[in-house]
DNA sequence: TCTGGGGTCCTAGGACCC
DNA sequence: TCTGGGGTCCTAGGACCC
């Protein structure tokens, strides 16, 4: 018999900048995504105030205002590395994991004595808030999907211990009904409503759903999920992360890109971030895709999106080379006339950088380009980021972040807020 | 005036081949 | 002009996740 638990951080942006800062502990908090647009976490007590996931800042100043909500942007270093803490702990306890998320983690715990199960995750969980100030949910199960569901439970309990258990008996199915079919992995919003139109509802119901209707009107992953409810593992501990298989660097822009200088050094930007990250992985790129769109929540104005691709005869990470075929990608599709808001590159068909077929001719360059890029990178690691950088990016990206920051709307709002810093918490700017 | 970013997997359909 | 079957590979689009 398999057992799998979810270790699930709760809220946790939220709860990260709570550590930080105990003065807003017990009070509404919100996480803000890049670029201060919608909100990406929310304490409990956000949560009470009716805020929703995703949902655009703008419409919440009321809100804000009236409850004394604090607000933050999202402070990704921090987040990484707080997770880092709190999943090493994690591991200290069960060495058998998969990281899933930044705040999630799939634990086999085939090898844990049936009796010690939940004693054991009851520890570890209390050693975690103790250790790193992050409080956790356990849900333990016999597959994947039910482990979540438990996971499901212990949050929603909320003054419970932190661990729920589910097994895939009969005796469980009572507690199945009371499980939303939206609230289970892997069903979203568009399966759930065709789901409902055929009368599941419920967990439940989806357990004793008709695989082979399932497989026809979803697809095979929703036949495993059904599988999976009743107790029969259909998706594994993958404890070896894969290395990626597409790398996207993208931005929403804080104020419309109307100029191709402009939108051009922005998607020299990217291209040169997704670079990195590809020589982060030993990666090498031989497909990469431009593309570029207005802002869709505008239908006053003239909309257009598009992208173009390129393919590299010889797969790449080198930056000036990646940097010039995003340039003249986004020239093709450039259209004079319209207001930019989101632009990206992305960098897909990755293959290992070594060996690389090459041409012979090309071998020396490419030698000579590799070397090039470990001297950036490493300069860049140690002395900041774009202390070296392409010089198609102009004078710096800083205008992306600056005018993030220098938005006349919520500039001297938001900016006056304390941040919380790996750096011992230094405040307010 | 203001609406995130970065991923994965599956399927249908077209192109092409024998 | 009509008429077959089966295979592979690739891509676009749709669905999901956090």
């Amino acid at each position: 018999m398999s057992l799998f638990a979810l270790v699930d951080c709760n809220n946790f942006y939220a709860s990260c900048e709570r550590v930080f800062d105990p003065s807003i502990e017990r009070r509404p908090v919100v996480v803000l995504s890049n670029n201060d647009g919608c909100v990406v976490a929310r304490s409990n007590e956000a949560k009470a105030l009716g805020i929703g996931m995703g949902q655009p800042v703008f419409q919440l100043r009321d809100l804000i205002r009236e409850h004394g909500v604090v607000v933050r942007s999202s402070n990704y270093t921090l987040y990484d590395d707080m997770s880092r803490r709190v999943f090493s702990t994690v591991q200290s306890f069960f060495p058998a994991m998969e990281s899933y998320s930044i705040d999630e983690a799939f634990l086999d715990l085939d090898e844990v004595p049936s009796d010690e199960l939940v004693d054991s995750a009851t520890t570890m969980r209390s050693t975690v808030l103790q250790w790193t100030g992050i409080p956790v949910s356990v849900g333990i199960g016999p597959t994947k999907t039910l482990a979540k569901v438990a996971n499901h439970l212990a949050k929603r309990d909320r003054a419970g211990p932190g661990v729920a258990r589910i097994d895939a008996t009969s005796r469980s199915d009572l507690t199945l009904s009371s499980v939303d079919i939206g609230d289970v992995w892997g069903i979203g919003w568009r399966w759930k409503r065709k789901l409902v139109e055929h009368g599941i509802r419920t967990a439940l119901d989806m357990k004793q759903a008709d695989e082979r209707w399932l497989r026809r009107h979803l697809n095979i992953i929703g036949a495993r999920t059904a599988r999976e409810l009743r107790g029969v593992p259909a998706f594994q501990l993958d404890q070896e992360p894969a290395p990626k298989k597409s790398i996207v660097r993208s931005r929403s822009f804080a104020r419309p890109i109307d100029d191709w200088d402009e939108l051009s050094r922005a998607l020299a930007s990217f291209a040169a971030r997704a670079a990195e990250k590809l020589r982060d992985q030993q990666s090498a790129a031989g497909v990469l895709t431009v593309y570029v769109s207005t802002n869709r929540f505008r239908p006053d104005e003239p909309r257009y999106a598009n992208h173009a691709t390129v393919r590299l005869l010889t797969p790449t990470n080198d930056t000036p080379t990646l940097v010039r075929h995003a340039r003249e990608a986004g020239r093709r599709i450039w259209r004079e006339g319209f207001r930019f808001k989101k632009a990206g590159v992305r960098c897909s068909a990755l293959q290992p950088q070594r060996p690389t077929q090459l041409h012979l001719f090309d071998a020396l360059d490419h030698e000579r380009s590799d070397r090039i890029m470990d001297v950036m990178d490493r300069v860049n690691r140690t002395m900041g980021s774009d202390t070296i950088r392409s010089g198609s990016m102009g004078t710096g990206t800083a205008w992306i972040t600056r005018r993030e920051h220098a938005s006349p709307r919520y500039t001297t709002r938001w900016n006056e807020l304390p941040e919380a810093r790996t750096d011992g918490g230094r405040r307010g700017r």
